[in-house]
DNA sequence: ATGAGGTCATACCCTGTGGCTATGACAGCT
DNA sequence: AGCTGTCATAGCCACAGGGTATGACCTCAT
């Protein structure tokens, strides 16, 4: 047994596929291969992960209760891909584009692949182009008549744009569950501003809010512990244990119900902000970009 | 292009790779493989996808704006296939193990591989070993002494083990985001009761949570709509516009937070369940059993 | 009983992906 | 000017994974 390599997506897709159709021969036909070729490929699969996962009878395949876990997991390994991949489809289609839509990171990387998912259903054909940028950026892309419509983070309008709330999002102060901080129930807001905390680079949308609600709130600068350029990478610092850090609820509500980080409450501070669609002042927003907004305004 | 085909995990792998290491030497090195390999590879897997990731200087290669929001989705697939394998991996190392466990299914599926994960921090090279089965079985398996430790979601503690609370979990009614039901802001109980539901098969843990919450509410049977076979199929089903379903939280939270689904407040109806941990009892948990509870516990 | 229709497995071939080595092109240092 | 580090290209080879053909085996209907 090798089982060093890991499976890769197909068969993992094959698995789940056997599950709801209980036939090899079923799978192949949806997939549109031969039936020789499913039955090699989950031999495989069960070779490289050691453990048979498929019971075959005389009429049918069924999972064994190993196989029937480990398609659970896979089920949630290929809805990631399957939001990878329809946001790569949307970042390639720039120009040619029938919907051109700007968001920032965090909307773009949570919350675009799912609204597109959902305004397929009803559109299956609509081709959809997705930039990423920051918060200004957006205004302009907006303004200029670059895209159609657009997703900001920023808790300031930007002038001359109409706008409308499509979520509300909550940062979070979050440390690993072995860190001391995990047993307090809650933390005070000076307590916070004193704590080293894992941040992003300044400029980020997550540290804006941040250092205005601490500003609000009257306490002073915040003190960085490290810096680290993306949201991952905050993220893993924080389950390694290096420190808290503050973070979009939707970077980590996985974490928080699998407990890999824990969540601290902080009084009195306001860590809330919300996810706006902006469009060009006074216009109505009409066609695709009408749906994609009902869609992501009606997801709340 | 041909772009019809899926990235492969190694690819992805890769990608977050060098963008952790600034370089696809480096990449190539830590992976030990050849450098040409990786940069054929990352062309490739740019060119699936259609689009350009990685901007290749004289003195090293940073990812493409696009690279970066790819990055960010590739590692979320990522982390979810590393619970694929570390649950794997338990699954396989059943009689051999230094740490046997059983759980059931939904404990398994969503906690156990974080868990694992946990213990390894520690102890690197520990053997653990996962049997997955009802909650009934459990309890034998730890009475016959076949695994060091188990977990269960069952309201009752079976006869003759001690027991530690884990976590608690909150089943949640959801819907779809379309449906007439995410309007509302509660519902009674008396109307959930009516309500036609997708639910699991008689037996599984969730839906005798549901209907003994409901008997102790008073309220008659539930109306099933569908039955379906798995947890994961009842999502679907509801993400499908199908119709409600009551479902624990773990699996749900994903789905929340990013508005696939919309959970329904009900009121007056305790919809909570505890997980429990058991051994046998009198006898003291030891040696990896005991790490692995107390990691257990303390994720809360 | 016996054939029909369904299941999956095996044997064989062939293509394409992805690994390797060797080498080239280029930028920035010293 | 050379040295070092970057990535790309070219050529080679192995093997994974696709396809077809075929066999073994159940179950059901005739």
């Amino acid at each position: 047994m090798a089982m060093t390599a890991v499976p890769d997506l197909e068969s993992l897709r094959l698995l789940v596929l056997v599950d709801e159709l209980g036939s090899m021969g079923k799978a192949a036909a949806t997939l549109g291969i031969a039936q020789p070729s499913v039955s090699k490929r989950l031999t495989t699969l069960e070779h490289r992960l050691g453990l048979i996962l498929v019971d075959r009878t005389r009429r049918g395949s069924a999972l064994t209760p190993a196989g029937r876990v480990v398609c659970g997991w896979a089920q949630r390994v290929l809805g990631e891909l399957d939001g990878l991949l329809t946001g790569a489809e949307a970042l390639r289609t720039r120009r040619d584009a029938e919907l051109r839509v700007a968001a920032s990171m965090t909307i773009a990387e949570h919350l675009v692949p799912t609204w597109i998912g959902e305004l397929r259903k009803s559109q299956p054909e609509l081709y959809v182009g997705l930039r990423v940028t920051n918060s200004v950026n957006v205004g302009e892309l907006v303004h200029n008549g670059e895209v159609d419509i657009g997703f900001v983070e920023s808790p300031s309008a930007p002038g001359g744009l109409s706008t409308k709330r499509v979520a509300t999002d909550r940062l979070k102060v979050v440390v690993a569950p072995s860190h001391p901080l995990a047993r307090r129930r809650s933390l005070s807001t000076a307590e916070l501003a004193r704590e080293g905390l894992v941040v992003r680079e300044p400029g980020s949308g997550t540290r804006e809010t941040l250092e205005r609600a601490l500003r609000r709130a009257g306490v002073g600068e915040l003190t960085p512990l490290v810096e680290l350029g993306s949201a991952a990478a905050v993220r893993g610092a924080v389950i390694a244990g290096t420190g808290p850090a503050v973070m979009s609820e939707l970077a980590v509500a996985g974490d928080l119900v699998e407990g890999r980080l824990v969540a601290v409450e902080v009084t009195d501070l306001d860590l809330r902000r919300t996810f706006r669609a902006v469009w060009p002042a006074g216009r109505k927003v009409t066609g695709p970009a009408a749906e994609l907004l009902a869609v992501a305004a009606g997801m709340r």
